[in-house]
RNA sequence: UCCUCUUUAGCUCAGCUGGUUAGAGCACCUGACUGUUAAUCAGGGUGUCCUAGGUUCAAGUCCUAGAAGAGGAGCCA
């Protein structure tokens, strides 16, 4: 007999037949002549109910279904006579695949903390919340993907190994086939890279972004969707050491272009996580606002559901670097001085306190922060005719922070070339880059988006940790 | 990396100004129950009180150092 999948079964109106289920144990309950089992296959937040009916089969039928056992149940799927679900498997044979032992078993049909649930990150696949998760997580990648083939964009894979040293986004962790006991050091007494694997110093990828300018140049429009590394020792809810990033990169675009593209981009994921996760967002929404039964009302956060709607439904906010500070002078925070940082005048970089502010206090919605002084940012953003601020585009949003931090490119040779001798950026070693600016250059414009981020944003978690299977962060490689 | 907090049963946590035998709920085991919904009811305690020192007649409780975890900051996506 062939398997059903339990999320088809759930979806089915007709009732009677003979259906084979498998899955892993959820929750028991029994009574005299009766006992419950709710199975659980992956394929849904939902499980079946099995009905073990103890004049069909024997009690002893029940020995080893504990919290966490693996199942085969044949039976016959019927209307539910009790009241929690529609439908349940009145069992004639189980099957006990693998037995769990109750005693060493971790996880209980009961709330854990996230915390715990990190440290059996083997196991937390095997919970409501982690199982939501990663179906949405599934749903995002797809929906990613959908977005830009829809759209006639090309996914390039940028190398994951590179030696570029010069894309100054963070901290990079080095490759090496080297005996690091034992490197090859040469006539300086310092280590021969030219020794090394690749005959040069190389580095996992911390943005495919110089990469897919290359392609964009000639393909028009492409996209990256790969993991990224920073060997930052970051401690935050928000930070990886090794993250998902999506790169869009797009050849004639300008810096609106790209803030539409964004926009767009955004809105399309999270209405495609309300077309297609709405059992898990569901769950994961009564969740939070359990979790947070205990704040003050004002310190809640906003039901989930209608936070995700909000987004797809309103404008994002543009405005400059230089319109925000003048909001943050006149804030009431800064006047009287409860900001760390007090905002003195324009120029100084903006904390976190600030985009919060901006974000959660005065707009209470999506902001996209543009035309940044340049000397707080990186090399390759497009000067303006202003002479002193570059076409850079961040995209704020409520809870988050930095979801997004992109640009228009520099597109000319000589101004690219100025900016990189100021900022000490070796001219030889991105002669691969320049060449774009060589021949046949031409304005475009892209950003990164932190696809666990977008995983806080989307499930409301507040960790992001929690929103990949195995995460790495400083100190946490187990898994 | 910096600041703050936390670490007690398998899990979630209580344990007062230091006081002798360390507690609760859940899980688990046994039994009861006519179909349960994190079932319920009765009984059963399963422990390196994070680690190493120290103060004291006496330390889960106080002090010092360390480890791990969490929250915030910085860095950023």
């Amino acid at each position: 007999m062939k398997r059903t999948i339990i999320n088809e079964l759930l979806h089915q109106n007709e009732f009677g037949n003979k259906v084979l289920v498998k899955g892993w144990v959820r929750n028991r309950r029994g009574s005299k002549n009766v006992a419950f089992v709710a199975l659980n296959d992956g394929s849904c937040i939902n499980n079946i109910q099995i009905v073990v009916d103890f004049a069909n089969l024997g009690e002893e039928v029940m020995e080893g279904i504990n919290v966490g056992a693996s199942l085969s149940v044949e039976g016959l799927l019927m209307e539910s006579k009790g009241g929690g679900q529609r439908m349940e498997i009145i069992a004639e044979k189980i099957t006990l695949l693998g037995p769990a032992d109750p005693n060493k078993y971790p996880l209980q049909p009961k709330r854990h903390s996230l915390e715990f649930l990190r440290e059996i990150a083997h196991l937390r696949f095997r919970t409501n919340t982690f199982g939501a998760i990663t179906r949405i997580r599934h749903a995002m990648i797809f929906a990613v993907h959908n977005y830009f083939n829809d759209r006639g964009f090309y996914n390039i894979h940028t190398p994951i190994i590179t030696a570029s040293d010069a894309e100054g986004a963070g901290e990079m962790f080095q490759v090496t086939t080297m005996d690091l006991k034992n490197p090859i050091l040469n006539e300086e007494g310092n280590v021969d890279y030219k020794q090394d694997f690749f005959g040069k110093k190389t580095n996992l990828t911390v943005s495919g972004q110089l990469e897919a300018e290359l392609a964009a140049l000639a393909m028009g429009r492409v996209y990256t969707f790969g993991p990224t590394f920073r060997a930052e020792n970051s401690n935050t809810t928000r930070h990886l050491a090794e993250f998902w990033m999506i790169e869009p990169e797009v050849a004639f675009n300008e810096l609106t272009d790209n803030m539409d593209l964004a926009e767009d981009m955004l809105k399309y994921v999270t209405q495609y996580a309300l077309d297609n996760c709405m059992d898990d967002l569901q769950f994961l929404s009564k969740r939070l606002q359990e979790e947070e039964k205990g704040k003050k009302a004002e310190e809640r956060s906003m039901e989930l559901i209608a936070k995700l709607h909000s987004i797809v439904d309103n404008d994002f906010v543009r405005l400059t670097y230089t319109e925000a500070i003048d909001i943050l002078r006149n804030s009431k925070p800064n006047k009287k001085k409860r900001f760390n940082y007090v905002i003195e005048g324009w120029g100084a970089d903006l904390q976190s306190e600030h985009e919060r502010y901006l974000v959660e206090k005065h707009f209470k919605k999506p902001v996209i922060l543009i035309d940044y002084p340049a000397e707080i940012k990186a090399f390759y953003m497009r000067m303006n005719d202003d002479g002193k601020t570059v076409r850079a585009m961040d995209i704020l949003f409520p809870g988050i922070g930095e979801i997004v931090g992109g640009s228009q490119r520099e597109e000319r040779l000589d101004v690219l070339m100025e900016k990189m001798a100021a900022m000490n950026i070796p001219e030889e070693e991105m002669w691969w880059f320049l060449d774009t600016r060589r021949f046949g250059s031409v304005p475009h414009s892209g950003f990164g988006l932190g696809f666990e981020r977008l995983m806080l944003f989307v499930t409301g978690m507040g960790n992001i940790r929690d929103v990949i299977p195995f995460p790495r962060a400083p100190k946490q490689a187990e898994f």
